[in-house]
DNA sequence: GAGTGGTCTAGACCACAGA
DNA sequence: CTGTGGTCTAGACCACTCG
């Protein structure tokens, strides 16, 4: 039952036998799996074939590999993510938008945590583009934020306000207060009225791979949040970056009248 | 030979290198590469390493290997889905909603074509219990289509209607009419009030890697598009099947009153 | 120091596309 | 028939982790 598809590589014949013993259980989550060269031997092949094998589980984000072992992957679900409830003005003000990525978690079991550091910085060009804001000059308050699930990171954001609006105002605080930032950009007179998510897959950087223990073949989205006021103008840009493999995306919406 | 960083794998090295050269403009989109042996000799190195430098590129979308060589994509640009105004009830009356696939496409300079297949079956488990029906039968109309962009596949997307809506009705005929589905599901009495669209990125199927024409190291968005009626009935499943480093995919919507 | 995965090299054979 | 990338094997050295 091996040799189905002459056409199909050795690797990839024994990376979904692997995949389905994962699946099946026989390697529970969290648990290390034999050595390259002791898979080689079970399997018949040699070492670098099942490191090949290994590498397509390892972008697919089932397991990790490291000097010490390849272990199968602790989180098997993804943590779902549904941004226009997310951003739900009542939910907001009752204080449970600011807990949406907290309680996602604890649905699932899991402890969250995050870190927040606020400065003064010049954006990504792009970013400088939506705001209206000058790319080189240090011209929006940045808060980067880092979020854990069990103490893993799965997500790094930051936000960028325009300077002229931000600037001395508890947005430069670490913490912004009831409602969050964006009722605070309504007490200044920026009040929210559309918000855009655009999403983006790609290869993490180097930095990013980094800060989210994950490997450079494993994929990020990026989510561009752009909010604006009624007039139009982008008061916000939030970046996140999160793993593919650790996220499911949502957004509802109604066809009701206009709509 | 650039050591600039011992840690950094020579083939990520040569991976930025060549990455860098295609958009630098040295390898315009939809020419030929070196072979892999003339890059090894060029970079001194040997033909496994550049293979594997080349692979990296493929994952990302930036090239495609065959046995007649390696190339630059062709398509560089991302094409833009915005499924908010995609379903807006007014563009759709209009006929327009008809032809968004076709004007993203367009307005990126490219030819929109697309081929439709109708039948009853049975659906995916998953998609059955989203529906409310019986897994195991011929439950569903399904729709499947494949689109194209100057004859390239960039789509898969099949919608699967409850036969004992879809039965008999012109949802079972090649041309739904003016408006689409969804005019036709409301004159049947089941209008569509609510849409919930969830997104996965995962590693595509053998058949969907051959079908989209990539290969398996890339990846694929998957698109779960729930349309339900007033009451909360699931009358529309619409599984979206497209390839990450082709789309981009854009969320609008207003923060005022309730929502 | 032993064990692990990461990487590179070298060479071999294969299947397929194109001349 | 030839050239191409795909794959597999074998062996070597490296860097890091852990006992």
């Amino acid at each position: 039952m091996t040799d189905d598809d002459p056409r199909r590589a050795a690797y990839r014949l024994y990376a979904d036998q692997l995949r389905e013993a994962i699946r099946g259980g026989t390697y529970a989550p969290g648990s290390k799996l034999p050595t390259d060269a002791e898979l080689a031997a079970e399997l018949g092949t040699n070492r670098g074939t099942v490191g090949q094998a290994l590498r397509v589980l390892e972008a697919e984000g089932l397991v990790s590999k490291s000097r010490r072992g390849t272990f199968v992957s602790a989180i098997v679900n993804k943590i779902y993510r549904d941004s226009t409830s997310r951003y739900n003005r009542s939910k907001r003000e009752t204080g449970q938008a600011r807990g949406a990525f907290a309680a996602e978690l604890r649905a699932l079991g899991m402890t969250p945590k995050n870190t927040t550091a606020v400065n003064r910085a010049a954006p990504p060009r792009w970013v400088a583009e939506i705001l209206g804001v000058a790319p080189e000059n240090v011209s929006t308050v940045a808060r980067a934020r880092h979020m854990l699930a069990d103490d893993v990171p799965v997500q790094l954001a930051t936000s960028y306000f325009p300077l002229d609006i931000a600037e001395g105002t508890r947005l430069e605080e670490l913490d912004t207060g009831p409602g969050g930032s964006k009722s605070r950009l309504a007490e200044l007179g920026h009040a929210q009225a559309t918000v855009t998510e655009e999403i983006d897959v790609r290869s993490p950087s180097q930095e990013e791979a980094e800060a989210l223990g994950m490997a450079e073949d494993q994929r990020v989205y990026q989510i561009t949040h752009t909010a604006r006021t009624k007039d139009g103008r982008a008061v916000e840009v939030a970046v996140h970056v999160m793993p593919t493999h650790l996220w499911r995306l949502a957004y509802t919406w109604d066809l009701s009248p206009e709509h």
